[in-house]
DNA sequence: AAGACGGGGAT
DNA sequence: ATCCCAGTCTT
C-alpha cells in the first residue's frame, strides 16, 4: 500500500491541479475567436489547417471568407482546385491548400461528406499529421487525443525544464507522452486549447508573463528561473539568395499568366512567366530568354519595372520585372501547365503568390 | 535527421 | 536582422 506523500501519488495529484488550474484559466481568459464558436468538424478542421505556421491574426479574416466561399467539405470537394488556391492565395504554404482539397474529396468519396471521428481515418487524410489529427478530434468530438505544437511544446519544456532540443525524437516522443497525460482525465478540448492559449498568450516566447500563469507554482523552469531560456533554440535554416526574372507580356491591353506545375514553390499558383537567373547572365539576355523558353514569345524592347526583394523561409529573392507588347504568335509553354491571357484586374483574383501580386503592383 | 515549403508580425 | 508562428511531407 503506498504512503501518503509517495512520489507516485503526489505526482498523480500535481497532475490533477494542472489540469484544474489550466481548464478553469482557459475557461476565464480565452479569446473569443471565430473557430471557437463552432463545432462542425469541418470548420474546425479549415482551421487547424490554416493555423498551421500562421498567426491568428492573419487566419481571422480569411477563415469566415472561406467558409463562405466553401461551407461543406462537398462544396470545397466540388469546387475545381484552381478555385482553391485563388481562395487561398497570400496565406502560403499551398500544400496545405491542394492538400485540403484532396482531403475533401477522400471525404466524400469514403465517408459520404462527413469527417470520421476516428483518430486513424482522420490523420491519413492529406495534410493531417499528428498535431491537426488530434486537434480535430479533441476540438469537434471531445476525444482524449493529445497535441502538441509550438506552443505546447514551449509550454511542457518549461514546465518540466526540459533541456534537450524539442525537436529531437526521444524528446519529441517524451513531450507526446506528457501531453498525453494531461487529456487522461477531464475536458480534453479545454486542457489542448487551454495549452495553446498559454503558451500563445502567457508562456511566450520572448518575457513570458510568469506572474499571470496559472501554472507558476508547478513550473520547474519558473522554480529555477529559466522560463526565458527553454525550450532549447532550433539550429536556424540556410537562406539561399537567388535572382528571379520575370515578364509582363502584353496583347491587346491582356498580360499573359502561366500555372506552375502542381508541386513545388507555388505549386498550382499562376505567376507571370519567370525563371531564375543564371550566373553572369546579363538583365536583357536573361529578360529575352525567359521569354522565349518558358512560353516561346519574342519582343523588340522592354521596359524594366522596379526591383524588389521577397523572403521566404528558405530563400531571399530579388525580384527583375520587364515590361513588353508582343504581336500575335502561339504561346509555347515550358514548365507551364496551362496560361492565360488576362486583365491586370483578373489577374489578381487568379490563384497568385504575394511575390506575384507585389510585382503585379508595379505594371504601369 | 534534415530540408522544402510562405508570409507576416514582433523585437 | 532574427525569431517563430495552432506543421506536414519528402528524402
Amino acid at each position: 500500500m503506498a504512503t501518503r506523500n509517495s512520489p507516485a501519488k503526489s505526482a498523480v495529484l500535481e497532475l490533477v491541479r494542472i489540469r484544474q488550474s489550466l481548464a478553469a484559466w482557459y475557461r476565464r481568459a480565452r479569446r473569443d475567436l471565430p473557430w471557437r464558436h463552432t463545432r462542425d468538424p469541418y470548420a474546425i478542421w479549415v482551421s487547424e489547417i490554416m493555423l498551421q505556421q500562421t498567426r491568428v491574426d492573419t487566419v481571422i479574416p480569411r477563415y469566415g471568407r472561406w467558409l463562405a466561399r466553401f461551407p461543406t467539405v462537398k462544396a470545397l470537394a466540388k469546387a475545381p482546385l484552381d478555385d482553391v488556391l485563388a481562395e487561398w492565395a497570400g496565406l502560403g504554404y499551398y500544400a496545405r491548400a491542394r492538400h485540403l482539397h484532396r482531403a475533401a474529396c477522400e471525404v466524400v468519396e469514403q465517408y459520404g461528406g462527413e469527417l470520421p471521428a476516428d483518430v486513424a481515418a482522420v490523420r491519413a487524410l492529406p495534410g493531417v499529421g499528428r498535431y491537426t489529427a488530434g486537434a480535430i478530434l479533441s476540438l469537434a468530438f471531445g476525444q482524449r487525443e493529445p497535441i502538441l505544437d509550438g506552443n505546447v511544446i514551449r509550454v511542457l519544456t518549461r514546465l518540466h525544464a526540459i533541456d534537450e532540443d524539442p525537436h529531437a525524437s526521444p524528446t519529441q516522443e517524451r513531450l507526446w507522452a506528457l501531453a498525453a497525460e494531461l487529456v487522461a482525465d477531464g475536458d480534453p478540448s479545454e486542457i489542448n486549447q487551454g495549452l495553446m492559449e498559454l503558451g500563445a498568450t502567457v508562456c511566450t516566447p520572448r518575457r513570458p508573463a510568469c506572474t499571470a500563469c496559472p501554472l507558476a507554482r508547478q513550473c520547474r523552469a519558473h522554480a529555477t528561473g529559466r522560463s526565458e531560456t527553454l525550450p532549447a533554440p532550433s539550429r536556424p535554416t540556410r537562406v539561399v539568395a537567388v535572382e528571379q526574372v520575370s515578364v509582363a507580356l502584353v496583347r491587346d491591353d491582356k498580360i499573359l499568366l502561366a500555372r506552375r506545375p502542381p508541386t513545388g514553390l507555388w505549386g498550382g499558383l499562376f505567376e507571370l512567366p519567370t525563371d531564375e537567373r543564371r550566373p553572369g547572365e546579363s538583365l536583357d539576355t536573361a529578360v529575352r530568354r525567359v521569354a522565349e523558353e518558358r512560353v516561346g514569345l519574342r519582343f523588340d524592347s522592354w521596359q524594366p519595372l522596379p526591383v524588389f526583394h521577397h523572403v521566404l523561409s528558405h530563400r531571399r529573392m530579388t525580384f527583375h520585372g520587364a515590361y513588353a507588347s508582343v504581336d500575335r504568335g502561339p504561346v509555347r509553354r515550358r514548365g507551364y501547365d496551362a496560361h492565360r491571357w488576362v486583365t491586370l484586374e483578373a489577374a489578381r483574383s487568379l490563384g497568385i503568390s504575394r511575390a506575384m501580386d507585389r510585382l503585379l503592383s508595379k505594371l504601369p
